[in-house]
DNA sequence: ACAAAAATTAAACAATTGTTTGAATTAAAT
DNA sequence: ATTTAATTCAAACAATTGTTTAATTTTTGT
């Protein structure tokens, strides 16, 4: 489906609101108030809350798959490479979009909506197969160990970068970094988690003593 | 204060929905029915439902800190042997509470409550300043490294630790272990992710070329 | 300028929400 | 046995929920 303007300011709104209350904690009529629209309109839209919600998802999950699948395919870079950039590449996603990953993780503990549920899976799963094809690329050519349980390790990228996101106010307070402006912070954010997971797939990975 | 046997029967039934639906998709309702109770019994014990609410972090969180705190302070203990027990403590103490664990998942990203989110929170900052010393400890002995972001260890081993509990229906598949008892694949996983976890924390910590 | 379509609105809808009531039942105490 | 307190219950409560209605306004196409 494709959304006009009014549309995606509405899933926009819902998007902030669901993230910060959940889906059952926020009104139609909260989301009508901040978008300033009347509450009919949600349903006039989109049929539904429900709907709505899954009209989220249409828009946000569309945009992910094709810039991954080119790169597995890229003969000029390393497994090691392609995992590192794999990782930034998740990094920047969650960062960017934190209210929808706050949404999604909504939905993957309390599991309502078959539908949506689905969704996200399909996310989880499509992201497993990626990384396990490049890690038998790495094992093919030598470079990566024999023996790695990749859903653990997906789950510790997924899981880190997840926890940094939810615990991120903390983190800038530990760091003494209140005063620096947000975008900056988010870069440094960004920088240390990037370094920080590759070090730990790096060791997972690699061949050592 | 005290829960006699039935409002702690009351108090894990409400537990497991909140788990399973989220605080606000769960109605007094549910849970009375689940109880075998009335509607009623549920003001009549604790109030209300946000207090019932209260009531479970209060029956849950009390039991944390006590094993832990006697830890640090062992002296026939190395770092490296201290930081992996507390793996092992945290593993278990997710695991074994699945169910609370959800609900202070979606406490934590919808901050609605604030006596909730404080109780959810000191914990957190608990852990961090047990780890924290712990590795300070293991630095003036010269045997973790100088430079190590806490907080981004903290991060790993919660979100690691989290991911694999939301998604153990998924891991179970793709291992091929639907067919063996639940108890026994809980082990396993607990195994698994102890190992991981332990192997990540030795390459961020431990001096190496 | 006019007619048709789309968008917007206030009001009403029935259903569900958490909570309270007041009577009835059970348990404990004297 | 009688009184008192604690527990349980069905029913009612007002408030809030998502959704629909029907009238009105705005936009679009001709």
């Amino acid at each position: 489906m494709e959304f006009n303007e009014k549309q995606i300011q509405i899933i926009e709104i819902a998007e902030k609101l669901f993230a910060e209350r959940g889906f059952d904690g926020t009104t139609v009529r909260d989301i009508a108030d901040e978008a300033e629209i009347n509450v009919a309109m949600i349903s006039y839209y989109f049929g539904s809350k429900e709907k709505l919600m899954e009209a989220l998802f249409e828009l946000r999950v569309g945009s992910v798959i094709i810039r991954v699948e080119s790169l597995i395919k890229d003969e000029s870079l390393s497994p090691i490479e392609k995992v590192n950039m794999l990782i930034d590449e998740h990094i920047d996603r969650v960062l960017q979009k934190q209210c929808f990953h706050k949404v999604m993780m909504g939905v993957l503990v309390t599991n309502k909506n078959p539908a949506i549920l689905e969704a996200a899976n399909s996310i989880k799963i499509r992201n497993a197969a990626i990384i396990t094809e490049l890690i038998k690329e790495g094992q093919k050519k030598g470079q990566f160990k024999k023996k790695v349980d990749v859903i653990l390790m997906i789950n510790t990228m997924v899981g880190t970068v997840s926890q940094c996101m939810m615990s991120q106010q903390y983190y800038r307070e530990f760091n003494k970094q209140q005063d620096v402006p947000d975008d900056e912070f988010l870069l440094t954010l960004k920088r240390r988690l990037s370094i920080h997971i590759k070090t730990l797939f790096k060791a997972i990975l690699t061949n050592e003593a």
